[in-house]
DNA sequence: TGTACATCAGTGAACGCGCGTTCACTGATGTAC
DNA sequence: TGTACATCAGTGAACGCGCGTTCACTGATGTAC
């Protein structure tokens, strides 16, 4: 199921409670924080939560993060990962794919996605270490290819900030269920802008 | 400030703490909502803090509201008429203006409007009764008068997600701080669709 | 190979916190006769 | 006009809750000699 670096010793007992036997704790403890997004809103997320379900106890966590804040922005990095991976995937298709997976993304991943949004660590600021590469980077760049070669700056930016909204409004009305969720409204909408 | 027909027996003494006299507590209490959200988030909004705010036991929010969910549905709905008004005053001048003062009053009322799109009363969907002249309707009567006479349904609904997407991404991505809330960008990325 | 010691990841108990909500009550207001 | 009574908005005390975090501790692991 999760498949990237971070998998450690995580033992699904047959009761289904997910026991800590040694070794990276704070990977584990992300991969539950993670995994108890699918099912839990950010605001119902605790940390004693995320410590029982790892099978060990809520002051072992303070061994690996200096508090739950430290915690919610590690996930969040994740999550960002994740969404940039999704979206490099798509580019290898067409550009219009790019903003079907951000959307999609969104949609597989409710509250994962809204604590990218909500906790995003300082790093990922388009002056950050961790811009470069990351979701919003790969947007720009894709609506960039889309502009004329005499565009000015502003342009670009303001056309960057444009699909950003777009693809990332939709997002949320989505989610906050003021829009059905319906895969060719998607395709509709994304793809009015760039073919 | 609040100029609406909410207005009620509220007096803010010298020490700045509002006191409760007689009168319609139910719209006492919403009004210090109101007034809490501009200085406190959504998840930091206390039924105890706004009872206290009015000058009024906790309890006796219970008269009027059947739990918090309730306040908090009450708070959302006048957020979002306040939304639609600011939408019909731009209409006065152009549809190009109801983007920008749909930003703005995201801008300027970041707790509320969120709560308005977290929270929104069932009535406000597309077959709810307050859904006429909603900030959503708005928003689609404006687009739909500029498109062809000849498009289509599907055409009028895309069209009408695409630029509440636009405007609601817009909002979002400024006030998560992801993006300056810089005045020009709003023209720019607002005005880029519909002069 | 054996012993003394430092390190440090994890433990269990406890802290104070503010919350939403319930309860039995009080006391003002209005109505019936 | 006066009295008995019902209504009901608001009170203060209390409930149980799970939370984030701190604390003094234990016990396993590794290293120095």
């Amino acid at each position: 199921m999760t498949n990237n670096a971070n998998s450690v010793n995580i033992e699904s007992a047959s009761h289904g409670k997910a026991r800590y036997h040694h070794g990276d704790l704070r990977a584990a403890v992300i991969e539950a924080g993670l995994e108890l997004l699918k099912i839990r809103g950010v605001d119902e997320l605790s940390l004693r939560e995320i410590a029982r379900t790892v099978g060990v106890s809520a002051p072992a966590v303070y061994r690996h993060f200096p508090d739950k804040q430290a915690l919610l922005s590690a996930l969040a990095r994740e999550g960002l990962r994740q969404l940039a991976e999704a979206q490099r995937l798509a580019a290898e298709k067409s550009f219009a794919e790019v903003g079907r997976a951000y959307v999609r993304f969104a949609l597989a991943n409710p509250a994962l996605y809204r604590l990218a949004f909500a906790a995003m660590p300082d790093e990922f600021q388009p002056d950050g270490a961790a811009y470069e590469g990351s979701s919003a980077w790969l947007l720009r760049k894709g609506v960039a290819e889309m502009l004329p070669a005499n565009a000015t700056p502003e342009k670009h930016h303001a056309a960057a900030i444009h699909y950003w909204s777009l693809v990332h409004g939709l997002s949320m009305l989505m989610l906050d269920g003021q829009v059905d969720p319906d895969d060719d409204l998607i395709n509709q909408v994304v793809g009015e802008t760039i073919g």
